[in-house]
DNA sequence: GTGGTCTAGACCACA
DNA sequence: GTGGTCTAGACCACG
């Protein structure tokens, strides 16, 4: 695993190792049932507050993603969380939009678009244990 | 121009105003060259302060899409933004990762995803007048 | 005497009819006695509002670049301004630190500046009738 | 750091504040990577609005002067802003040239003018230990 | 304690 | 009537 913040960005660090996190689950580096670090551990590897990875936990574990026991620790959900529904997919829709509106003002076709889309996909569909 | 804003959105009021405008350019509701309604006029149709309403044009500005004259107010930019360039591209995929992680994590696949994508597509190409 | 406007800027416009008018005496394009256009006609040449030419030639005669009769219309005047003095320089020299701080922050050495203000010396230099 | 700010000048706060800053940055008295007094202390000290110290930080990161720190406030950037490149040049000898003709028609000739450069340049030059 | 956001209301410059 | 500037004061997110 390994994690890369950036401290100068607009993002929140809690939501970075968000990001982090799920994408290592997503990518299969993570695995369901898997054991994370312990906050006082991650937090101390990284070189940030305790509290601001106890949030990313949190939330984590709010949304479906983690499971986390008062004495070992949080692990990967083997059920995953709740499934892409209705609701879900508007809300999605509705993030994509602004994003999509500005990329085709640039002038970027939907081909391009797609492309960038695989791209991600690729980097997802790579099996890689480590 | 309809505006719709969540006021109980975790989304800054001017960004939604942001994604609501570039959504109407990207439509070609707004077209280039067309006058917006001066800060004061939207605020008030739309129930805000005056600067919130200043920010958004003012950055959209700064980001090539508005030009904003001291007496006929804000118009569209005839010329429009920057083009995608490939900095603006890494930004992009900066930005889609997490959102693609989490969706396949809720078992969405690409074909879903893609769908979804077609979907907002044939918003913005859909022809619209009023 | 072409007089070159950006209404796009955020320089007013009266502001930039002062820069070109004095440019244009600098040049030598206008020389001392001769006669400029007079409000209504230089208004409707350029496409402006009368008042705002008007507070041009109202600032310049101020100044002492022009002198202004109520029937024979402004002339550039024989005099000229007032010699730069000792008030004046310091002036001079708060209106230059900012920009010459960033010029250098930009990495701009001296001999670059210097080579930037020959040039626009050069520009004035040059004699041309019309 | 002492800023000197005229209340009654026609330029904004908010600008005379940024060009204290860049000055302080380019004689060297701020160093990149320095930190910045915090909008409310800076604006307390000068006796300012918070709002419009943050201004003059925000347009400062803006242009690469700066970074913001959510937290840790703002420090002079360790990169540097933009180099200057042809396009910057033209706006700078844009601006130069009515000051440079309102200069000569003061009779001052390009000698004077390259003392008072100088003079600005040797300002900045100085090493200056506080 | 830091900046980010939002509101409210004032005065000014410009054309 | 338009945006630009400035002030004042509030609440929030972040770490």
């Amino acid at each position: 695993m390994f994690i890369q913040l950036k401290f100068d960005s607009d993002i929140p660090i809690y939501e970075q190792l968000k990001n982090e996190l799920l994408f290592g689950i997503a990518k299969g580096q993570l695995k369901p049932g898997d054991r994370l670090p312990s906050v006082r551990q991650l937090a101390s590897d990284i070189g940030i507050n305790l509290h601001t990875v106890n949030k990313a936990y949190k939330q984590l574990e709010e949304e479906g993603f983690l499971r986390i026991h008062r004495q070992q620790g949080a692990i990967v959900s083997p059920d995953g969380p709740k499934k892409a529904d209705h609701q879900y997919k508007e809300t999605l829709k509705e993030l994509l939009r602004p994003i999509i509106a500005e990329a085709t003002l640039r002038q970027m076709s939907k081909k391009d678009f797609d492309q960038l889309i695989q791209s991600i996909f690729e980097e997802l569909g790579g099996i890689d244990y480590e």
